[in-house]
DNA sequence: CTCGCAATCGAAATCGTTTTCGATTGCGAA
DNA sequence: TTCGCAATCGAAAACGATTTCGATTGCGAG
């Protein structure tokens, strides 16, 4: 059973194949007779133009790529959510990918994507990737690239992100101003930019409240597990019993944390208080609840897919495009763990 | 920048675009001299054929597509791992749909597949299908279709599932075994195999145990959230306080009734027990951990696929297929829940 | 009755592969 | 020398759409 094609759609109403093809994309040089002819037709029989070969044409394949480091992830999985959301309005496909948090399989993944002769690429940065050729590569290819949440402030290129550093000092002056004193920080891993931010904003508020900052009270997650705020929590109450709070790059660590506490018989928050990062769906139903800060993922995908369309549309027109850095509000959530 | 094609290597190397073709594609006509030759420089240039250009005569997309009925969800997620990596193995792509768990949008996300050609679908059906003509419709296309979870009993086609009934039975009995006798169900909703097949296994593991089944007891969970396991052990508790364990469709539900009886400072497991499905990552991190039943999502992913792929194999030789329906094995994993 | 113009339509080239057939070459056998 | 056969190569026809540009038609103006 092969698909309908143009010519068994003129052959059928006897019509050229050009006309048939002019009269589905509104052309002016077809009477609107033919044109509703056509229409009605194509409808009744369920046709449309085969997706490849327009593309041989126009080059617009209608499909974009999408590269996400982590896919059983809650916060990229709501990215991807608004992406798809978006990019179905517009009638776009979306081809996902999956990094892994690493650099050489990022780069490959590119790679694919770029043979794949998609209309634009999303991508949120490996934690691994140290250097930006590979990205770079992209935008000399002219094709429209937008990076979101883990971004580099080295490329050139839209980006869809919050502010890190910021959302950071927030909730450490929020465990600041509810009394505690000696804040400990389970960071990320050192080269994404938003593990940094975020390590700047704590220390940013120390500084602000005059607390000491002492770097053997920050700790390495390096898969930002929850397995690792578990193992921090241990030893944190045993080699520092006088840390009265800790704030965690991401909910998971810091969701770990809680459980090894809550197995300690610690009090949260009286003794120690916790403060997650992200809101994952997760973090509202354990017990304390989680304070975090909240990270609108939908919301990012969606703009970051409408970025691309733009860029899009201003590269196929042939201006000038210049990409431009959307900031996405956040938002302090404040629960039972401070 | 254009992209390289066919005809700049055969210019370049005086050969023709054929030579070119079959050299790249090990055809036994074209000399070993030049087929290295060819590799050699299509490797410099870092060249590969155009994908669409290729379909057009070959009728192969080598994309897949997939519909699951929920992004942010832990399980679904790791199927699309599992289907992804084994899709990348084999040098396919996957483009990914949503369909919300609405039949409409399921029915149109198949549309869009078909409209767009893949190779195959991989589907998980929503809650609200109730029928299956839609699906019916992509095997009338000769086109490989594979269900994984949620299938249907009525279509003919291959599909990777788990033994809900006897998952569900081990999982009761486990309760049973220890000691409990009035044991409620929040199960999922009417339509889907796997909430009626795990209901079953509820039932069926209270008869051989010779304990009574009260439907009254059966409680329907329509979105499968942690805010209706919430609030129906609030419920329970007032109105029913003398049962003594819980058997959750899913996870979700079962955490947000742990959260209500951590807030009511309800002993569990000792006052009540309470069980889930499906182990996600999160139900062995919250207090008490969850009881589960381990569903490999990313075996059922891996397996789904593979299956594709063998269908598409006969497909294309012509022979015969039949579909099989694949069991992925299961396992109860005890916590501190029960 | 012609001419010119607008309104419609179609032929054919094109996109970049794949693949079917021929075409060519060189070499050994007769 | 001639013939036949392998071994290599290429021309050209698909695949199914888009789009340029030329062809046709009908009609009103002169």
């Amino acid at each position: 059973m092969r698909n309908l094609t143009l010519k068994d759609i003129a052959n059928a109403l006897n019509l050229s194949i050009t006309t048939v093809s002019k009269a589905l994309k509104d052309y002016p040089d077809v009477s609107p007779k033919t044109k509703a002819k056509v229409k009605a037709y194509t409808k009744e029989v369920n046709f449309t133009p085969n997706a490849y070969a327009a593309y041989l044409r126009t080059q617009e394949s209608k499909i974009i790529g999408v590269i996400i480091p982590r896919l059983n992830h809650y916060f990229f999985s709501n990215v991807l959510k608004g992406i798809m959301k978006a990019a179905e309005e517009e009638g776009y496909m979306v081809i996902v990918l999956n990094s892994e948090e690493s650099y050489e399989l990022e780069k490959k993944q590119i790679n694919r994507l770029l043979k794949q002769n998609v209309d634009g690429i999303l991508l949120s940065i490996a934690d691994s990737t140290h250097d930006t050729s590979h990205i770079d590569n992209i935008l000399k290819q002219n094709i429209p690239l937008v990076l979101f949440d883990k971004y580099s402030k080295l490329s050139q290129c839209s980006s869809v992100i919050i502010n890190d550093q910021n959302a950071a000092f927030t909730a450490v002056e929020h465990l600041i101003k509810s009394g505690r004193k000696n804040i400990a920080h389970l960071r990320g891993p050192l080269l994404p930019q938003n593990s940094i931010d975020r390590f700047l904003g704590y220390r940013k508020a120390l500084e602000k409240y005059e607390l000491p900052y002492k770097k053997e009270w920050v700790f390495t997650c390096q898969d930002i597990s929850s397995d690792e705020g578990y193992a921090y929590a241990k030893y944190i109450l045993e080699k520092y019993p006088e840390i009265d709070a800790i704030f965690a790059v991401a909910d998971m660590p810091a969701i770990g944390a809680i459980k090894y506490f809550n197995e300690q018989n610690v009090a949260i928050p009286e003794q120690i208080a916790v403060m997650g990062f992200s809101n994952w769906k997760i973090s509202g139903l354990i017990t304390p609840a989680l304070s975090t800060v909240n990270q609108p993922g939908e919301t990012m995908g969606r703009k970051a897919f409408e970025l691309f369309h733009k860029e899009l549309q201003l590269l196929k027109k042939g201006k000038k495009v210049d990409y431009q850095i959307v900031e996405i509000e956040t938002a302090l959530i404040v629960r039972d763990s401070t």
